[in-house]
RNA sequence: GGAGAGAUGGCCGAGUGGUCGAAGGCGCUCCCCUGCUAAGGGAGUAUAGGCUCAAAAAGCUUAUCGAGGGUUCGAAUCCCUCUCUCUCCGCCA
């Protein structure tokens, strides 16, 4: 959520802002909303204040013994007046509310602008992609001939773009994550943490996933509450004055799409000690994401899954630092690539390509020999105070006042696609898959991946 | 799932209709006193808004005592709904 205030005194250079990430900010709507707003908050106040002011006379003179019936008179008619004022400012701020939580972030000054993701710049590239002297399978094929992937069965189960591994496949997927989590809390000073996989809208009101892209989530409703739900959503369609004052008063859960909700809401609703920063949060968690609208992209195997694994990190810190952050985290990831030794390039996204709550994102991209292109593996972004405003997430500053926190999130890294390049970036000839060196600890010794290993 | 008890500022805790944004204590900040320490004295110490203002400062003002609604001229206090916490019972990994 942008700056309020910044909208009031800056509204045209915003709107030019916005515009390079393709979003057209609703000028009309909210220059007239605003004004409204303005004139009732005025009137309301006004009329709360001769109230106050009436009760206390009421009051001083009743423990007087006094006669108020007098000042009674004046006020009588003050109540009807007051309500409807109330009723029509709530609604009014509801809808700037509602026109609020819809605006993206701005773009900071550094990221290229651009129109789409053609305009992205590569910033730097590790490694060199491996020559193979054989056909190149893809990461199916790999795993099917050797026994270990199945994915038919993974759709009896529960339909498209989901899977189902076995043996020292299904090891190294868990090998993966241990290691990502290890090398993060060891070496880089996250704390590990473990969170709920389901959460409330509040939660992911914070983080920026509602009211926006509702439809990317899976939704787990109430038995409780369908009836109150049903209702709000019949009546109030968008939030719009006349409706209820609250847009989630239902209390469904939803499936994490990434653990960066559950991670950075853990300072929702808090004030922090400056001391305490930064807070360097990670955890290894299954996302969950319906994938509407990408019918039809990356049906083939594991790049793009309704169930996936991911480990998340997550920085809250302070304003001046986040910038330093992000280099950083970003320079986490990076190194479970190297690590694992995959050859990746960092791209820095354009205006138009970056995700709704960042300022500055980074993706960085693995080699796939068999698409013989990058593709993303991970995406590490700076929100500023774009979440923090939105989850009223503060610290206590240097003059001891308290201030939004920046956020910063990033995959350290996506496991099923880092599966996929090692299978793929580590397949040789004879169909088998070798293992690299970081994770043959994790492997009990094990080196490679052979047909009909249990 | 059933029964009961609770939710007040950074923390503890008082407040059952009237000038209460909230006594008192602890903590914290500043000042004074004291050779150091300890003790003592004084002052201060919530947050988010709005308006006035070029801005800052300042002033005026509104809201907030778990959340939402209601009664009332007036609600931390009374009523309703919900959420959460604790205790007991049941069930369960």
């Amino acid at each position: 959520m942008l700056d309020i205030q910044l909208l009031r005194t800056h509204l045209d250079h915003i709107a030019r802002l916005l515009a390079t990430r393709g979003y057209a900010f609703p000028m009309a709507e909210f220059g007239a909303l605003e004004a409204e707003r303005k004139n009732l908050q005025t009137y309301t106040q006004e009329l709360q204040a001769r109230r106050n002011a009436a009760s206390r006379q009421i009051g001083n003179a009743k423990s007087k013994g006094e006669d108020a019936t007098g000042i009674l008179a004046e006020v009588a008619n003050l109540g009807d007046e007051l309500r409807q004022a109330e009723a029509q400012l709530q609604d009014t701020q509801a809808a700037l509310q509602h026109i609020l939580l819809q605006i993206p972030n701005l773009p900071h000054s550094s990221v290229p602008e651009g129109k789409n993701e053609s305009d992205n710049k590569e910033v730097r590239r590790w490694g060199t992609p491996r020559e193979f002297h054989f056909s190149v399978k893809d990461h199916v094929s790999i795993g099917e001939a050797l026994g270990l992937l199945d994915l038919p069965t993974a759709t009896k189960l529960s339909g498209a773009r989901f899977s189902l591994m076995t043996g020292s496949l299904a090891r190294l997927h868990r090998a993966l994550g241990q290691f990502m989590l290890d090398t993060h809390t060891h070496q880089h000073g996250y704390t590990e943490t473990y969170v709920p996989y389901l959460v409330n809208a509040e939660s992911l009101r914070g983080t920026g996933q509602l009211p926006k892209f509702k439809d990317d989530l899976f939704e787990i409703p109430r038995k409780k509450t369908a009836v109150v739900e049903t209702l709000s959503r019949n009546e109030d369609p968008h939030g719009a004055p006349g409706g209820p004052k609250c847009e989630y008063e239902d209390d469904d859960l939803y499936l994490i799409p990434t653990s960066e909700v559950p991670l950075a809401n853990v300072v929702r609703d808090r004030i922090v000690a400056l001391e305490s920063l930064p807070i360097k949060l990670t955890a290894h968690t299954p996302c969950f994401r319906s994938e509407a609208g990408s019918y039809g992209r990356d049906t083939r195997g594991l790049i793009r899954q309704h169930q996936f694994e991911k480990v998340e990190l997550v920085q809250i810190v302070h304003p001046q630092q986040s910038y330093k952050a992000l280099e950083e985290l970003t320079g986490h990831a990076e190194t479970i690539l190297q690590k694992l030794d995959l050859p990746y390039r960092v791209m820095a996204l354009c205006t138009a390509d970056m995700g709704f709550a960042a300022t500055k994102t980074y993706d960085i991209e693995v080699w796939l020999p068999e698409q013989n292109t990058y593709r993303e593996i991970s995406s590490c972004s700076n929100c500023e105070a774009f979440q923090a405003r939105r989850m009223q997430a503060r610290f206590r500053n240097e003059k001891g006042k308290p201030e939004l926190l920046h956020t910063l999130n990033g995959s350290g890294l996506a496991v099923g696609r880092t599966l996929v390049a090692i299978l793929e970036n580590f397949q040789n000839a004879d169909g088998s898959v070798s293992i690299p060196c970081v994770l043959q600890d994790y492997m009990g010794g094990l080196d490679r991946l052979e047909a009909s290993q249990l």
